[in-house]
RNA sequence: CGGGAUGUAGCGCAGAUGGUAGCGCGCUUGGUUUGGGACCAAGAUGCCGCAGGUUCGACUCCUGUCAUCCCGACCA
């Protein structure tokens, strides 16, 4: 291709409105322009490099033994209605009606959809197992997108499930898949790991997320370099500490005593009016889940873990209780809720039990307990880890201390079970023709994600640093001076022979000063670098590589060499 | 959905106490240059986000609205 016919605008300046460096570098380097927010026109160059990794997620799939096929993205309303999801997404989902006042949706996601297929069109045991996957555009009307293509509203996904005779068999499906995916974040260069996930809206058994190691990823994963115990924090199961180890004798069973607060509130205020750490204290948070309260006790210094307390009650709406309520349910200001006597379930983290005489709120306005212990002073409905687990908490396998980082989550593989075909009755006959539910998998990949954290975890200062099995051409042929008849002479040959060996090349043959093209060819992240300049006279070019600062002084031959072995290192 | 900010040329930005719009980059033309985003000269490019209002007069002040971005909440 001919870098003087190519359409590639790239930006000397960074557009303002991006913060993270993929962003930056996808606008600059001409791969995409956004049409609003979280939606986005790939440009050739982005293109090529988005069938890449296409490409490479559908060899896996392809190996591991799924079959692709392509649903539509408009889908009528009836599959979700009789899962529930019609309900569940909410806003989430962009949502039409067609002329005839019917239903219909842009799918966020296609469980509904494959299931529905196979339903009608599998009948037998013999059938099984079977896995069907596709790359299609992907449609949630995000509350709020964000980093260019990290997070947008359209995306493209690589949606496969598995349907299996038997969780057994599910097993067996879903570890396929967990190696393909391996494979594919492999091929693609990418640093993750691989952490034990909630299942969300999605629902099911068990779920594992592929993650890129990065500051900028929104979720917070929990590992432990002993063990290797990975889970996203929301996941991530807590220890109770055993005491606060803030007092000497801070295990001693005291007697219950009533204390006056005036104006004591918050955990900070506590802290000074008591003098003493914020482990000494349980808080009580009332919580509001669909329509009922409950009452929710952890230790002072932790945050409750919504997505475990969400599980807990399966409730769709979960949020803090208003101050009206709270006052209503505790009989008290917002600030002096205790556990006490309270009509509504009382949840308790298990590191409060582990506590003795403890600080906790009286549900008397203006007062507070101290010396409270768990089952003595009130009555506890449910001991459940219901906290967030931070860096240093106690590995729930090892019990080593547990790091935390961020992660961009690139792959989501779900063992459903039995919840989708159960609702839409997809069965299968089994050898005594028994009408048998087929039990089912989900696996993503969001591949623009996957673009964008390849470009998170490979840049420098000067643009991107292509992979060479994703970049969108693998070598760029550079001549200094285009009206030198010499060098371009030589760089056509080059260029000539590469394109004969079978090598994705970009002759520049525009008329710019080399800084320029050198600017443009590092910011665009060509892997190799062939600069055909003052010694092409003597048949000699410059070749270089992106990933670091080495010059080779090669003849022509050479070159051809260097760079098909190069170009085959995917 | 709560909080914050910003909308002026393709991109980055400046425009006071109100008087009808500018800079840098890019773009076009000509010339000089040519190994890391050249220089000189001459140009082109604007619904100042949109709609009201105040005013003789609004990019500027007021109201509303839309859009975009950030933080949080939420998230498949």
């Amino acid at each position: 291709m001919r870098a003087s016919k190519m359409f590639i605008p790239t930006l000397r300046e960074t557009p303002a409105e991006a913060e993270i460096v993929s962003h930056q570098l996808m606008l600059r380097a001409g791969l995409m322009r956004k049409l609003a927010s979280g939606i986005y026109s790939f440009l050739p160059l982005g293109l090529r490099t988005f069938k890449k990794v296409e490409q490479i997620v559908r060899e896996e799939m392809d190996k591991a033994g799924a079959q692709e096929l392509l649903m539509s993205a408009v889908l009528p309303a009836e599959a979700y209605q009789s899962s529930g999801r019609w309900e569940v997404f909410g806003q989430e989902m962009f949502r039409f009606k067609d002329r005839g006042g019917r239903d219909f949706c842009l799918g966020p996601t296609h469980e509904e959809i494959f299931t529905e297929t196979v339903k009608r069109e599998i009948r037998s045991y013999r059938a099984l197992p079977m896995t069907l996957y596709q790359i299609q555009s992907k449609y949630r009307d995000e509350r709020r997108p964000r980093f260019g293509v990290m997070r947008s509203r359209e995306f493209v996904m690589k949606d496969a499930y598995s349907f299996d005779r038997d969780e057994a068999n599910l097993d067996i499906s879903y570890q396929k898949m967990y190696d393909a995916y391996c494979k594919i974040f492999d091929r693609c260069k990418l640093d993750y790991i691989i952490v034990d996930a909630d299942t969300g809206a999605m629902g099911g058994s068990g779920s594992q997320e592929f993650m890129v190691k990065s500051d900028i990823g929104e979720a917070e994963i929990a590992y432990c370099v002993s063990c290797g115990y990975a889970a996203n924090v929301e996941k991530a199961v807590c220890l109770a500490d055993k005491c606060c180890g803030v007092k000497e004798n801070c295990c001693a069973l005291e007697n219950i005593e009533k204390v006056a607060t005036p104006d004591v509130k918050t955990i900070e205020e506590l802290t000074s009016f008591f003098n003493c750490s914020s482990k000494e204290f349980a808080k009580t948070l009332i919580y509001k889940a669909d329509d009922k309260f409950v009452a929710v006790v952890i230790r002072g210094d932790r945050d409750v873990n919504e997505t475990k307390l969400r599980n807990y009650l399966s409730c769709i709406e979960l949020s803090m209780a208003e101050a009206a309520d709270v006052a209503r349910i505790t009989g008290a200001e917002v600030g002096f809720a205790g556990p006490f006597g309270l009509k509504i379930n009382v949840i308790v983290d298990p590191e409060v039990c582990e506590m003795k005489s403890i600080i906790a709120g009286a549900n008397e306005t203006g007062f507070h307990y101290k010396n409270v212990n768990c089952e003595r002073d009130f009555k506890v409905s449910v001991i459940k880890d219901i906290r967030n687990i931070v860096e240093g908490d106690k590995c729930p396998i090892c019990g080593r201390a547990i790091k935390v980082e961020r992660g961009i989550e690139v792959g989501h593989i779900f063992k459903l079970g039995t919840k989708y075909t159960q609702a839409l009755n997809c069965v299968y006959l089994d050898e005594e023709s028994k009408e048998i539910p087929m039990v089912m998998g989900s696996y993503g990949i969001g591949i623009n994600r996957t673009m964008a954290a390849i470009i998170e975890q490979n840049n420098d200062e000067n643009g991107i640093i292509w992979p060479m099995a994703v970049a969108p051409y693998q070598v760029i042929v550079i001549p200094v001076k285009i009206d030198d008849e010499i060098q371009m002479n030589l760089a056509e040959k080059i260029y000539g022979d590469l394109q004969d060996a079978g090598v994705e090349v970009v002759i520049d043959d525009r008329d710019e000063r080399p800084g320029v093209k050198f600017k443009d060819a590092d910011l665009i992240g060509f892997p190799v670098r062939i600069t055909v300049g003052k010694r092409a006279s003597e048949g000699i070019v410059e070749f270089k590589l992106r990933i670091n600062k080495d010059l080779e002084e090669l003849n022509e031959a050479e070159t051809i060499k260097r760079a098909v072995s190069e170009a085959k290192k995917v």
